[in-house]
Formats: C-alpha cells, sequence, structure tokens
DNA sequence: TTACTATATTAGCAATATCTAATATAGTAA
DNA sequence: TTACTATATTAGATATTGCTAATATAGTAA
C-alpha cells in the first residue's frame, strides 16, 4: 500500500480543505439529500455550492444520482467521516494546549 | 464534540493538501529529523521547504526543537497518519473501481 | 573578530482557487 | 409549444498559494 503518489493522496485532502465543503459533507451525515436540501443551508450562491459538489465528487467523496429533475447526493467513501473525526482530535488538543499555556 | 468551525477543520486538511508536505509527513514517519536531513530527500529548494514546514506547524501537525544550530522536526499530532491511511484507501477502492469500469 | 553552516523570512511573481453573474441544460407541467 | 424548476457550466474578476531568489538570523568554530 506505500507507494501510492502523494500527489493523488494530497488532492483528496485539498478536496476537504474548503469549509463549505466540510458542511456539505457533515449535511449528508444523516444521509443522501438533493442539491435543493442542501442549498438552503449553506450561505453560498447555487452556482457555487454545485462547483464544490463537483470538488468533492471528483475525489470520490460524494456521488450523485439523478431522481427527476433533481440530482441526490450522497456520501461515497465514509472514510472521511473517521477523517473529520480525527481533526477534530487535533483541534481539539491544539485548543488546550493553549489555553494551559495562558494559564501557567 | 459536533459543534468545532468548519473554518479550523478545513484548514487542517489544506495543511495537507500538498504533495511536498504529504512527503515530509512521511519522511517523519521513521522519528523525528533535522531539517538538514528532511531537504536532501526532496526535490524542493531549502526555502520552500521551510515554508513547507511552518504550514505544518502552524496546523499543529508537526513541531520543532532546537538542537545547536540545527532544527529538529517530529511529529506532533500521530493522527495524521491514520488519516492518510484513509485517503489511500479511498484512493485504492477510486482506482479498482475506474479499473472496473473500464474491463466491463 | 571573521567565516561558515543551518534555517527562517521576505518580496515579487506565477499558478491556482474561489467567487459572482450570466448562461446552458434537462426535466416537468400546462 | 411555453413556462417553470433544478442543476451545471462558463467567463471573468479577485483572492490565495506556491515558488524562486535574495536577505536575515542564529549557532559554531577558527
Amino acid at each position: 500500500m506505500s507507494h501510492m503518489g502523494n500527489q493523488l493522496t494530497s488532492n483528496v485532502f485539498k478536496a476537504l480543505g474548503h469549509p463549505t465543503r466540510i458542511q456539505i459533507i457533515k449535511l449528508l451525515r444523516k444521509g443522501e439529500q438533493c442539491v435543493c436540501d442542501i442549498l438552503p443551508n449553506l450561505k453560498s450562491e447555487q452556482s457555487n455550492t454545485s462547483q464544490h459538489l463537483t470538488v468533492l465528487k471528483n475525489q470520490g467523496i460524494v456521488e450523485s444520482r439523478k431522481d427527476g429533475s433533481k440530482v441526490i447526493y450522497s456520501i461515497k467513501n465514509k472514510e472521511v467521516y473517521k477523517m473529520i473525526d480525527l481533526v477534530e482530535a487535533i483541534i481539539l488538543r491544539q485548543t488546550e494546549e493553549t489555553k494551559t499555556s495562558l494559564t501557567i
């Protein structure tokens, strides 16, 4: 498993490197949702949201299917939730550390 | 744990979103290393490498200490290796899928 | 001191990402 | 057909990142 291009690896991380895209992923934790349900939860324009969804789709993080005139998105690789949990653990530890260094 | 700014979360992912930085993290899997040992393994210039190390340090992924005139870097949050493993699993699955769709 | 090694910082430019606004496409319904 | 809804795509402006080259800083050694 060790030899995979770091370019491919970093592309996936880069796709996760935007707050709106993280928010989309968290919205999909409840299950699949059409764009029309995702949109009102975000502050982004429709076209911008569509672009963010494309970025996530290109990296295999989400997938989509058509249902009539709607497009339904869902998480394709659930690993992404473990990754977010790990990052949040790092941030939490960093935050604690900062608090401590201020109190000492 | 649920309420953490997606901005903070995405900042960590963004720091992982560069092939050179992934390579640095993998180099540090063996243990702490001075910049002088990291440099020859990378294609980047010294100043560029220094900048990448700063990005990783700012997000709490690596830490550093001085040893004489050298600076020794090490992984601060080992979660990062789990994250890389998860991403590589995603990529592997994507690759298999592509192979399959070509063969069918 | 001077000279040297190791690393970081800065400035300016090139490359990439992001956003908005406009337009295109596809499905549905009248 | 027309009109409408849902989503995607494109173009162009702005913002951010990444790179190189030069310079700065700090430690060591003569």
